[in-house]
DNA sequence: GGAGGCATCTGAATCGATCAAGTAACGTCA
DNA sequence: TGACGTTACTTGATCGATTCAGATGCCTCC
């Protein structure tokens, strides 16, 4: 049994494929009588409408962004940030009735980046210098980063994470902090994750909290902290629970931190939690800020730096369907004081 | 300028358009040497190999999946058990090098759906009668249904909700528990939330919770406690905030209830938590219970009933790429007793 | 009454690949 | 030596639609 066409019920109708087509696609080219003479003929020959796959060759459109995110899919959806994000884009794309493919590509894996069948793409935090990147420039299409990496050719939308960090910075050591302790996220895909030197700072292939740490320390720094009296402690995966774990340890004695710079929500939470556990008064006995204003946030009364993943989600969507040839867009942020940084304890 | 495309590269070559197509998709089938000679030749050119969209109509797959969720494709992602789901989805996707569509679809626009171009559909738990799912059904494409809705000619891949929500009912009442209390996640789209009766029990077009709170009646039934005399209270979002709000005014007084049977993981973690600002001890002064065991019901101790998310999310994957013509799949649940239930308290 | 405009419909070309069938050259083996 | 199988490549048809340049008829307006 052949499959129904357009020029199946064209056939049956004794009309032209192009008048059935225009039926569906341009109501508007054709009377109300035959139209829907054709598309009564369509439901009983059980056709639902025109091919997306040969709609989408003649006309050069698939009406599809791509998304590319990191390999671990469970761990992206299980970031408030990056699920805020995701929702901004999905936001969009609903409204222009597009579609969403999502792309988990690991550093190997380019194979899905060359065969999908999209309009554009959307790059998601990925590391400086990952393979996939390379494929999209080189497929052509509409492309922008978001957070990054930072790319000739890809536009890219993030906040100024440098002087957003150096603002955080300022803002502790203006309470009288001096001994710090930095939480970061990883800067870099391998291991060993721990406390962070130079080398490791420079080198970091993720773009976003490279600047974020360079913006704290110059803000250190420039508040008049020695950088290097401030440990910085790297830990892979944004998960309260593992800055619990890394924190813990660090915030015994009597030449503990009086204030920690988390470079992420999730890991000032899990500092919250921790001084919780050890007895330790937020603000009173220990300072502590975090990054991006994810809701949970909000509840704890976190001082953080507020920017909206859900509104990058959707200027990213937009610029990509709108043919992504632009500048870089640099977004907005805010630092937002609530309860958890108070003036450094007197020894 | 013209794009190129497979010609561009044999007419420079001097060969034809189909040994130009072999040497990217079926390498075996020419001379190394000149499967070289075209590659370098296509590289030089630009081109990154065969447009997915002409190889997708002409071979008649397109390597995608597409996977319906509900709207709020935040809340969606915001919920552990979803988000295991699809994690599991995705374990497939990526194994077998084919896409993801995730399509977020209210129940008037099923346009996204008669235009996805995907080689088949996973359906995440739409209620009963969803639109979509008709086109679905119209287009005959390999469709798997994972916890709902049951529709005849789609596969459903789900547990036992019933007798697994029955063994729980059975295992509290067999504590000597006696005056209960069970929070139902929604079970149909419109409210009023609130105090669930017969009607609204029947008439509940999500297919899961309906069945849970079927089995969780028959089961107190069974074991002798009258279920006109447990109150059912349902909660529009499956978060855990919301059952604490739902729960507080009803754990106080004399008659309150010593056992709470909650439907989803959040909603006994919301109770617990609950419990504890009330200064309730679990399970000395209250029982509690979960289902779908997502990780945080592991961490709080809870007894809940096991299913695997990330296991169904695969299992329905596969079923869609094997082309999914069928029966219904029912999956393993077990009860895992943890530290949440204990005796009724005595009066 | 003829020119122009509009609404409606048609036909051929085209999008960029894969597929099925076929050809030519070369070796192998009875 | 001749039938047969392999390897390497070509030819022509085809997937199912959209696009674009007309053709046709009918109405309007000067």
């Amino acid at each position: 049994m052949p499959r129904v066409t357009l020029q199946t019920i064209a056939d049956e109708l004794g009309v032209s494929r192009t008048t059935v087509s225009n039926a569906f696609s341009r109501p508007d080219q054709l009377s109300p009588q035959l139209r829907d003479r054709i598309r009564s003929v369509a439901d009983r020959l059980g056709y639902t409408g025109p091919d997306p796959v040969a709609r989408s060759l003649r006309s050069g459109r698939t009406g599809v962004v791509g998304v590319l995110v990191r390999e671990q899919l469970g761990f992206v959806l299980g970031d408030p940030y990056s699920r805020d994000f995701l929702t901004g884009v999905a936001d969009v794309i609903a409204r222009e009735e597009a579609g969403l493919l999502l792309i988990p590509t690991g550093e190997g894996a380019t194979e899905a980046v060359r065969t999908a069948a999209v309009d554009g793409f959307v790059v998601f935090t990925l590391p400086d210098g990952h393979a996939a990147v390379d494929v999209l420039r080189a497929r052509g299409l509409p492309t922008v980063a978001a957070d990054g990496p930072q790319v000739d050719g890809v536009p890219l939308v993030a906040i100024d994470e440098r002087s957003a960090a150096g603002e955080v910075a300022r803002h502790v050591v203006g309470a009288g902090h001096e001994r710090l302790l930095v939480l970061t996220l990883r800067l870099d895909d391998d291991g060993p994750f721990g406390v962070v030197d130079d080398a490791r700072l420079a080198g970091g292939r993720y773009r976003v909290i490279r600047e974020r740490l360079r913006g704290a320390l110059d803000g250190l720094a420039a508040a008049g902290v020695d950088p290097a009296s401030v440990e910085v402690v790297e830990i892979p995966l944004n998960q309260p629970a593992l800055a619990v774990e890394a924190v813990t340890p660090r915030l015994t004695g009597p030449d503990r931190p009086t204030a920690v710079v988390a470079l992420t929500d999730a890991f000032a939470l899990g500092v919250l939690d921790a001084a919780g556990r050890l007895g330790l008064d937020v603000p009173a006995d220990l300072s502590v800020t975090g990054f991006d204003d994810i809701a949970a946030a909000g509840e704890a009364g976190l001082t953080t730096v507020r920017q909206s993943g859900r509104d990058k989600g959707r200027l990213v969507a937009e610029l990509v369907l709108a043919g992504a040839t632009g500048e870089d867009v640099v977004m907005a942020h805010e630092l937002i004081r609530r309860d958890t940084v108070g003036p450094a304890p007197r020894r």
